[in-house]
DNA sequence: AAAATTTCAATTATTTGACAATTTTTATGC
DNA sequence: GCATAAAAATTGTCAAATAATTGAAATTTT
């Protein structure tokens, strides 16, 4: 399948920067074309490849530059995706549900020390900030990106962010949580880190089930209402 | 952001062929550069870009044709990110088994008589299949699959397939389905059609954890080994 | 007549060399 | 020392040619 230059070239660029700290310069086209034995064209078609994957950001006058990790990239992939597929806003919501709980359960089970004591450290922030439901939101997003940190399973945590990037974007205020609902979400958040520290299974995933389901929160209405993409 | 010459071609193409049938020919490089009056170096970066994307797909010899897959393409996606982040073989085994447990979950919801259906019929090929593993095993992704259709969200499906397509690339053998295991694997199938039809979660779910607990299989020495891509 | 082989045209893959536009560096003049 | 201009470096674009691959037509062979 990838049985053509350009291909080969990126496989090669593309394992030599897996490493380099982001916005390192990489060599010159010409440089990089000879140092790979390749016409300076092909391996444009390849550093093309690379940064439409995100690895990659090429300036005129100024060099091409390792980029970011393409998380953000794989959103825009799935976004494409789910714009074929004809999918929800409840899909999205759906899948995000099953992730989470699964989360929950590897969690339980594997979460370390550090890790609860991350998870016991953002619920006192979180208590400090009750009254302020901006910055309340952006710690409860973390609360969930550390939950999926403790299951140790890196996979977790790119789809779970990937998953909140496309809710948060689409639904914005709707998955925020509004005022009445903080003092459930932080008991909620208590009973989560207990169910973790005891490893207490049954009611972990008991809780998790009820703190993650966002669906009481849409609308039926919404619920109807097709996956509109429009950047 | 995208004002680069190779960047509006490669829009303009996609809006032109957003609705073209798959397999559908495009003009020759040479008269598309013509058409779009840009050289024809330009015109190969924007093709790499849209083929990279999983929209065309270039051919020696032939020519360029609509290819809107695109599933393989969001593999090709995780599997940057996930040597990214040293994820091991048993990381991606461990998130595919959370995704077939929400699979179970919503099927045996939301599952139609069609799907039902579609299910026993796969079951009555694969008994037919107990003596040809490799037809067992093609007949028994196809059942994972019409699972995750059964769901009625195409996330599901392409999330599966992308994870199934992860395993069994790098696993291969393992995962598949060998003698001594077709006996319980068709009685785990009946199970969990029965559980479908008479929508019995808890039962359900508990052959669901059963029959997609792949980890038994794998051996110790196996989950150790970080995962490590040679295509 | 049928089958195998060759030839040929069309197409993509790759190379080479050049010029344009932009940014950084250096040199110059004051 | 500083502002300005020239020069160098770099990516973007263009153009033309050659190599490699495919498919079909023409030719030869059986």
């Amino acid at each position: 399948m990838a049985d053509f230059l350009y291909n080969d070239v990126a496989r090669q660029i593309s394992l030599g920067i897996k490493d380099l700290p982001v916005g390192t310069k990489l060599p010159s086209e010409r440089d990089m074309s000879v140092q790979y034995g390749v016409s300076r064209n092909v391996l444009r078609e390849a550093l093309r490849l690379l940064s439409e994957k995100g690895m990659l950001r090429s300036m005129p006058g100024k060099g091409v530059y390792v980029a970011n990790d393409g998380k953000d990239k794989l959103t825009d992939r799935l976004e494409d995706l789910l714009l074929r597929n004809d999918s929800s806003l409840a899909d999205i919501v759906e899948v995000r549900e099953t992730l989470e709980l699964g989360v929950m359960e590897k969690a339980i089970q594997k979460a370390t020390s550090e890790d609860i004591h991350a998870l016991i450290q953002l619920y006192a922030q979180m208590e400090k900030k009750r009254d302020d439901i901006e910055a309340f939101n952006r710690l409860d997003m973390k609360f969930h990106v550390q939950l999926a940190k403790s299951t140790q399973n890196p996979i977790y945590s790119i789809l779970v962010n990937t998953f909140f990037q496309l809710t948060d974007e689409k639904l914005f205020l709707l998955t925020q949580l509004f005022p009445s609902r903080i003092d459930s979400a932080q008991r909620e958040h208590k009973y989560i880190i207990e169910a973790i520290q005891r490893r207490d299974m049954d009611n972990g995933l008991a809780i998790a089930r009820q703190h993650f389901n966002i669906n009481d929160i849409l609308t039926g209405e919404i619920k109807q209402k097709s996956y509109n993409l429009t950047k």
